[in-house]
DNA sequence: CATTAATCGAGACGGTACGTCTTGTCTTGCA
DNA sequence: TGCAAGACAAGACGTACCGTCTCGATTAATG
């Protein structure tokens, strides 16, 4: 069924656009009715962010071998999940409504900030195994850092999504490597 | 008049964020007629707009003697007016409303984008004659990446604004030096 | 605009029944929006009790000369709005949903009980006027026995309309007349 | 099982009204699943129905001595028994549903007008037999004048219950007597 | 100075999406 | 197997809001 939603929002998204988008629309479209939507998602902006960000961004950074290799992919997976047409809107909208609402804020780190922040320590991690960096760093501030980078760059700046991975790998392994000789703060990664 | 619905905006975003902001709570903050706001601004999404954006740059990288005390300074200022209660909640959903519309686009990079970029170059530039770096950075990259992890840091992972500036300045400090003897790559902005 | 609305109501009560009657249906077909509906009503069923039975009923009782004459044609004049296919759910469900609320009860009782009794109140003192009554009755009971004998013929007893208003006009009179030298307790008509 | 579901019924159409009660409520407060109400009533208003009317007749109509008395004991039995703060909800709105549906209707008659109305009759013949009355009056007339007069003060009058018995007992009184020497018509139930 | 024209506030209007609720059916998992 | 628990499709409810429109009242400009 949640199939079935992601789905129908993906095609509507395509039809009639972010704006035009309605719940009604896509139960039909889906075939369901609108309680089945909202016993999953709180509201149409929650159901919309997980139609069009959710699910292999936050998963699996598989092992390309070498740290930069790890982090271009990253980079690219999330770049490439970010980068659906409608994407913006829903993410930026999203995050517009959460921010008032402790409870969603909540449920929204818990479900997706929390998920793709373990992805990232996985890569480290790895990285650490492989001695390219001598410890983990601070992962609250890579995290935000790396993320940021790529919703900066594409939804503020509105560069070229092609052009980012490559550099942001770049960067961050240079910089993780200059400052892995600093302990992270008292913060440690969970 | 448009000074009264300017103000009128910005309270009420302030009061009651970007979606419970409505025109008919503006007409009657500003004690005027919904007819004299539709008058001026086509939609909503115009009016708040025109409110928010309109000459509110205050990118003022004042010189502290060092690339690591400017860009804590430049972090702080820019976690320091991002983290208004409200700004959160406008900012973000001001950012998905704008990205359906390309017009708007345009006139959000000039206005805001771009003259906050050119500040974060001023900064970087200081550096470059104080010799702390060999020549200017990736500023494409740069850019997106201190803000973004702003952006990040506040919005997505929610954590603590104070913690932000001295440890994002120090991995950018170190992250900078140790990328900067790499040539920064032909910077096209797309 | 009522009219409008009290069309739609009655033509689709023909059309669908009461059950299948939905706001949204009356809305569309009346060519208005729902809020303009609800700016009237405070529920379906107040529009629908407004629609089927507020009118005529309440306001004028023609003078036909005589005190059983006129109460004859009140008589009359109840039974044919009450006799309105769907006015007996109407009026019942109203009444059961009021029951609930003590501002809908204020709202039905200013709106629709009010009047009614003046309307009863009129006839009355037009007998008072001919001498056919030495003085107005007890107007509360009066209005009471009235107008519930006939809510009771129709919708419980469910006897044949035509059947009534002579037999009741007649019991009235007569008992007008028999108790019309008791003084009215306290509380006196308004 | 069943008296599980009418006792639910019951306390719930006190607790909640008759518009408030759900088929879940009733399903929970009787600690069994849907499927088993539905498996014995093929419409929630046929459960309502069927838990509420089903013999709950209660006209005993015992005898004071005196027509006067007769009457106003009657009447004080029929508003205690519906002046109950939830009843009323419950009854007109079940009236309401009833009419719709001929089948419920003829039940609802024989279940409980026919018992009410010939509770009517044994007060007024007592009174003949007492020779305070030459004969039987319209009893078609009278049944619905009694119960009607009642019904519309409680619900659509709201006034207080406790002022009408006895006005309406001596007013019923003035009025057969008034009355009773006409012939009652032919009395042909519709 | 008086009359006309423009502009304003106030808010009703048509339209439409929202998120909640309920009905009656269908599925699941325990006893 | 039979039931409680509750998910499900369908769709109405009443609310909110947008952007348009109408209405008087107050200005402003003009004859």
């Amino acid at each position: 069924m949640d199939a079935a939603i992601t789905a129908a929002v993906r095609q509507l998204l395509a039809e009639v656009g972010y704006a035009g988008l309605t719940v009604a629309a896509v139960a039909e479209r889906a075939g369901i009715g609108k309680a089945s939507i909202y016993r999953r998602y709180a509201t149409k902006h929650e159901m919309i962010f997980a139609a069009t960000i959710h699910g292999e961004v936050l998963e699996a950074p598989l092992d390309t071998g070498s740290l930069l290799g790890d982090l271009t992919e990253l980079a690219r997976v999330i770049v490439s999940h970010l980068h659906h047409p409608a994407a913006a809107s829903a993410l930026m909208s999203l995050l517009g409504e959460i921010a008032a609402d402790p409870a969603l804020v909540e449920r929204f780190t818990r479900n997706f900030v929390e998920p793709e922040r373990a992805g990232n320590a996985e890569v480290l991690k790895r990285a650490v195994r492989r001695r390219e960096l001598p410890q983990l760093p601070d992962m609250d501030l890579f995290h935000a850092m790396f993320g940021g980078t790529v919703l900066s760059w594409l939804f503020i700046a509105h560069h070229d999504p092609d052009d980012l991975p490559e550099r942001l790998a770049q960067f961050a392994c240079a910089a993780l490597q200059a400052t892995a000789h600093q302990p992270p703060p008292e913060n440690a990664p969970s």
